[in-house]
DNA sequence: TTGTCAAGACGAAACGTCTCGTCTCTTCAA
DNA sequence: TTGAAGAGACGAGACGTTTCGTCTTGACAA
């Protein structure tokens, strides 16, 4: 996965059929569940052999989690021509992150998506390679954009220069996360609004 | 499960089978996992009849629910006497949470305490009926203490009187929870304290 | 010649249901 | 008070089914 290298001789692998995996496997997922999910059905469903998705993807997690960045591709850090993206930076810290977080917010209001990053979840929590895999191609990438917009805010001044950043990142956005992971209340605009609220009051520059 | 209401004729429920069951399922998810936990697994190891598991637990979840409950039990809001317990209050607020965000970073710690954790978080992620038990049972419990304890800070000033408490208490416990799911970074006493610190900053009377 | 692909056969493992015989506890009539 | 009858719980494991991951085959493209 990590290292997809080409092979010199034969036969190469049809881009087409790995697209078509990928999409199958993200639709049965959203509809079925990370459980309800089965190697036997996304290749009958995708019309293609058992052993072509073997081939290419150890588990059902590393086969989700191809499924979801296949479908993300285009929101993540990179735009669709390849060059890094940002997040919004209007000079307003607070309204900016509310952005994200709401943006984030009515993500999860889609069902299929739900459904989708639910079952990767349920993979990555007792697989740390997978975990590891993760955090490397879509964790990583978004917090680091989360990061730069923080950083840009410690250099103006909005933000107390002595914070760590991972922690600032975690405590603006892990608390809408946990929410959703437990379902533990609703996930509204308001409650990410009134997160990033008092996330920012403590974490502002004296 | 949540009514185990008494049959009028017959013989009764064995306690001991019950506490052998869920005591075998702990070991087995610490061991193996949850994906690894097999119901045949855990009645060979119990010396059990598979039907006697299935009679009592409708699936693999509700079982681990139960171990881990059974397992966590003392710890929980209520002591062994069954009189409610109450988070520590010596009238330093930061300090009590620091207190008790560093001792749930040291049950974390303990691999067969997270590794059951894992298996019964992996469940609850896709089955929504059993989050909710999991919530009735174990989180909400656990929630009411802490917004308990911050109640008292509010009404002794030390934390703004307008603020939500269940965003407050996300805002102290999501960050470390949410590292521990996604293991996006280690879990110090330390980065506990940090959490505390600005989480309180920005909660505290203006 | 080498490797991909669809199709599907294969044995192993776990599923959830069921049946069996044994046991203990409750109920009720003598 | 007692003791048979009935109701479930229990261990054991057989059952048909599903999915697993591997393997084989024949067609085809590089």
């Amino acid at each position: 996965m990590a290292t997809e290298t080409q092979r010199s001789t034969g036969r190469r692998r049809n881009p087409a059929t790995r697209a078509t995996i990928l999409a199958t496997a993200f639709d049965v997922v959203a509809e079925l569940g990370y459980a309800g999910l089965t190697i036997e059905k996304v290749a009958a469903r995708a019309g293609v052999g058992k052993q072509t998705i073997y081939r290419w993807w150890p588990n059902k997690g590393a086969l989700v989690l191809d499924a979801v960045l296949e479908r993300t591709a285009g929101s993540g850090p990179e735009g669709a021509d390849g060059a890094p993206a940002e997040l919004p930076d209007t000079g307003d810290l607070e309204a900016d992150l509310i952005a994200v977080l709401v943006a984030t917010v009515a993500e999860f209001a889609d069902p299929d998506f739900d459904r989708a990053l639910r079952g990767l979840t349920a993979a990555i929590i007792e697989d740390a390679e997978l975990a590891g895999a993760y955090r490397e191609r879509l964790d990583g990438p978004m917090r680091e954009l989360k990061k730069r917009r923080l950083r840009r805010a410690q250099e103006v001044g909005q933000l107390d220069p002595d914070v760590d950043l991972d922690l600032a990142v975690d405590l603006v956005f892990a608390p809408v996360a946990q929410r959703w992971t437990e379902r533990s209340g609703d996930l509204t605009p308001d409650g990410a609004r009134a997160v990033v609220r008092h996330a920012l009051r403590g974490l502002a520059a004296r």
